[in-house]
DNA sequence: TTTGTTTTAGAGCGATTGTTCTAAAATGAA
DNA sequence: TTCATTTTAGAACAATCGCTCTAAAACAAA
């Protein structure tokens, strides 16, 4: 009986992500989401419920579940080590490196604009620390088990800087520098595998 | 003849500083700056020429310069070049840890709120980088020469990593992890040296 | 078509945004 | 004190903020 939907709830998420991504939570008013998302007011308040708050959170949150899968997806389809780690750290550089909106990491955007406020997200951002130390602890063992790693080495703390540097590259990520100088310091970064 | 000001302007922007390095640009508003800076709004747009803006960008620089300034007299006071680093890292991570307001670093903020935007803060960034790496590369240089570490070493690329480090370490400062997790990466970027 | 329901466009809400203006208060030199 | 000058507090500005409401348009079932 009732009028159907004239758009796709999840395309509009997903347009919703790329803006928030781009220009932050504060920097993107109502207007600004009108025009890109291409659906009224009444819309946007009647689908996400609990305003641009409530829509920010949903798209926040698409951003960091596919991130999430699709890291987990990349690192569990390599074999070796050494080169699934540089072909990981590759990707990032060099998406950094093309993006001309300098979006870089929507993780890294919203724990710095929103972590000192908001609590909810901070929880989500610690989640996302966890399983990303998570996928590289499992990728590493996996190393060891393989032969491609020394067992004396501390996967807790390598797990851990990997992601330490990968927040480093995603703020460096920002200025755009040479991808090449960049991974020049993934080389270093996986001497500490040796 | 004239009537003297009633504020120190010095003190105003140092608050100011503060205020924007907690908040961001776009989430401090001129009555959040009246209720903190104790002046009123004519005397901001008085003494500050250029309005919100212009302060936010004399605040940025006061940071920038006063930070950039306080890490050259650090590290050039030290002799041993590994506990050199050691203790520059060890510096951040427990400002971060302790700052409840978990502002972290005001120049890893700004890239990520206004780099996609504003470009002369952008080449403000640009700056600082280069002369961190560049401290970072003199340190490095001067552990060449006294023997503390090998010539065969890419110093640059050192130094330069260090740098990404140190931007990861903020952004997770952001999260407040345990300070001995953060001194274990710590560790382990120094074994780089060996 | 008719009916019932939902989506839609757009007017309009009070509050707040950054900024300008006005007029009174405050101060140093004469 | 008087005068000239500057700072100050606060009113007022248009514009925009996030959000609600209303009424018409659009559609599925009868």
């Amino acid at each position: 009986m009732p009028r159907t939907k004239q758009f796709d709830e999840e395309e509009i998420l997903k347009k919703a992500m790329m803006l928030f991504w781009k220009k932050g939570f504060y920097d993107t008013s109502i207007k600004d989401l009108i025009d890109f998302l291409g659906i009224s007011n009444a819309s946007i308040y009647n689908t996400f419920k609990g305003g641009k708050e409530e829509l920010f959170k949903r798209a926040f949150q698409l951003y960091r579940d596919s991130n999430l899968q699709g890291f987990k997806a990349f690192l569990e389809s390599q074999a070796d080590v050494r080169q699934g780690l540089r072909m990981a750290f590759a990707k990032i550089i060099h998406d950094d490196h093309v993006d001309e909106d300098c979006k870089a990491c929507f993780v890294v955007n919203t724990s710095i604009e929103l972590i000192p406020i908001n609590n909810e997200l901070h929880n989500s951002i610690n989640q996302y620390k966890e399983v990303i130390v998570g996928l590289f602890y499992n990728f590493l063992q996996k190393g060891v088990q393989s032969g491609q790693i020394s067992e004396q080495k501390d996967l807790d703390t390598l797990a851990n800087l990997y992601y330490t540097f990968m927040m480093g590259l995603r703020v460096d990520g920002k200025t755009q520098p040479d991808p090449k100088e960049s991974m020049g310091k993934v080389e270093l970064m996986l001497s500490l595998l040796d």
